[in-house]
RNA sequence: GGCGCCAUAGCCAAGCGGUAAGGCACGGGUCUGCAAAACCCUGAUCGGCGGUUCGAAUCCGCCUGGCGCCUCCA
């Protein structure tokens, strides 16, 4: 395994660093999950599929891996939204949880060890609070509380900016209950109608970005190794975090390593809920396009920003059946292949084995390790083509799926499940198999193309004919 | 205005100091009754201009063109 080989890149010291847990073999993730207000994109799909390959990466590499993902379950958004459908939030944010669940799921991402939510963790944010107000970090005014900004030396750290430069930016809102424009509500006060919780200061809810330095500290002992979410939210939400959690706790690195992924682009533009330039899960999973789409995403370093287009999506679909292709090929019936196909076969998957690990070590590079798996698929096809064996062949091909999955790729996919329709399937293959014998080709042509049409490919073989779903 | 990122073959995308991975598409070929799949062959000097270096796609500067963030955002 490779526990202790791992560098990966922080956004906070902006360099690749050896990757040391704070405990030995265990690391401590906590990614920054959606708020729940509409349903998710494949934006939200990208991010949680890139983190999933670093949490399965990292279980791969010999850690446990603590991984929790939050839910922020009350802010403005989704009081907005219930109040126009006439629900309440909770019932709103409580089925979009449940679908985020089952999306996700479908996506082959792994579930989180822990899925807190803002609103279940009262207690331990008004903790933090208070914690905060006692230390001099946060203030009360009139039933709100404010993170006090300048309180906070390293404010600014993450996002390389100084408290100076940013009151010049013009696009602080002026609050007079403020001391200071930069402040951030850690606590506010209910509306009537919003829904509210008892504080010692109103009946109110939490600000954002405080329930997740409570949630970080409830549930992952207060400091990180990881911290992740996109790179949109290196500011203000995790400057802000940075600043609560390392003032609330007395310490720093509150996080050890600060991971971003890039933004899913669409149309040139990033996707945003407020634009309206959005394509949900959804669409992904009813089209069947899961799997691609997760090839899609981790042929691009997480780091980068990708932009979806049809075509992209595509050419994953494409390549992700060239592997389940290799990964799944039968020997050939008259396998006869000297040493030489087996050893070279063995040199091929000794050496994409290698190619993977060290890619993936290096700040988690699946778009290489990705490159050693379709060269790997390669000198499968090859061997196969030359009569390497089924020993050899099925070898070779386990290595080709266990790495595969450890990207969350499912290369060990069934020839063609088409459920009940599979036994009918056979008997027209078989039929047209003989009918070949009889070299009726026009009748067994015609069968081949309108089982193509129904979704079937055929195969001709030097035996017999196998299909597999298109 | 401030902070930051990016620009590699038709498209997507690695590489980040020693003479360009991989995928898709295209073309040629092998195999096949014809196909499909598979396999083989074929394509770029890395946005532009300077500089550093024995050597740069990789470092520095300038320019051009995109993009993100600056309190809604994965």
């Amino acid at each position: 395994m490779s526990e202790g080989n791992i560098r990966i890149y922080s956004t906070l010291s902006r360099t690749v660093e050896p990757f040391e847990t704070i405990e030995p073999g265990v690391v401590r993730m906590y990614v920054c999950g959606v708020t729940p207000y509409a349903s998710a994109h494949i934006g939200h799909g990208m991010s949680v599929i890139v983190f999933d390959m670093i949490r399965r990466y990292l279980e791969h590499s010999g850690y446990r891996v603590r991984h929790v993902q939050n839910f922020t379950d009350i802010d403005d958004k989704i009081i907005d939204r219930a109040n126009r459908e006439g629900i309440t939030a909770s019932d709103l944010t409580e089925s979009l949880i449940a679908t985020w669940h089952e999306e996700t799921a479908a996506l082959n991402v792994l579930p989180a060890t822990i899925y807190p939510q803002a609103t279940l963790e009262i207690p331990q944010i008004v903790a933090m609070i208070e914690g905060l107000i006692a230390k001099g970090h946060a203030y009360e005014q009139d039933g709100d509380v404010y993170f006090r900004v300048r309180s906070f030396k390293g404010y600014g750290k993450l996002s390389r900016r100084s408290v100076d430069e940013m009151i010049s930016g013009a696009r602080i809102d002026i609050d007079e209950r403020k001391e200071d424009p930069l402040d951030f509500a850690l606590w506010k006060s209910a509306k009537p109608g919003e829904p509210h919780w008892p504080s010692p200061w109103s009946d109110g809810r939490p600000g954002w970005h405080i329930e997740c330095s409570a949630m970080c500290s409830h549930h992952l002992d207060g400091v990180v190794d990881i911290h992740g979410g996109g790179t949109d939210l290196i500011f203000p939400h995790h400057e802000n975090e940075i600043a609560q959690s390392e003032a609330f706790l007395g310490l720093a690195p509150f996080a050890r390593y600060w991971l971003h992924n890039g933004l899913l682009q669409l149309g040139g533009d990033k996707m945003s809920k407020s634009i309206g330039n959005i394509v949900s899960i959804r669409e992904l999973l009813e089209r069947g396009v899961a799997d691609a789409f997760r090839l899609m995403v981790l042929q691009s370093h997480y780091r980068s920003p990708l932009t979806y287009t049809e075509e992209s999506l595509m050419a994953a679909q494409k390549g992700l059946e060239r592997l389940r292709g290799a990964a799944t090929a039968s020997a050939q019936p008259s396998s006869s292949a000297g040493e030489t196909v087996a050893s070279e076969l063995a040199t091929a998957v000794s050496t994409a084995d290698a190619l993977f690990h060290e890619a993936m070590n290096d700040d988690f590079d699946s778009p290489r390790a990705i490159a050693a798996l379709f060269d790997l698929g390669r000198a499968i096809n090859r061997a196969r083509d030359a009569g390497a064996g089924e020993d050899a062949l099925s070898a070779s091909q386990e290595r080709l799926i266990e790495l595969g999955a450890v990207l969350g790729l499912r290369l060990d996919v069934a020839a063609g499940d088409l459920g009940e329709a599979g036994p009918y399937i056979d008997l027209l293959v078989s039929i047209r198999d003989e009918l070949r014998v009889a070299k009726q080709w026009a009748l067994s042509d015609r069968i081949r193309d309108e089982l193509m049409a129904r979704g079937v490919e055929i195969a001709d073989g030097p035996q017999a004919s196998t299909w597999r779903k298109a």
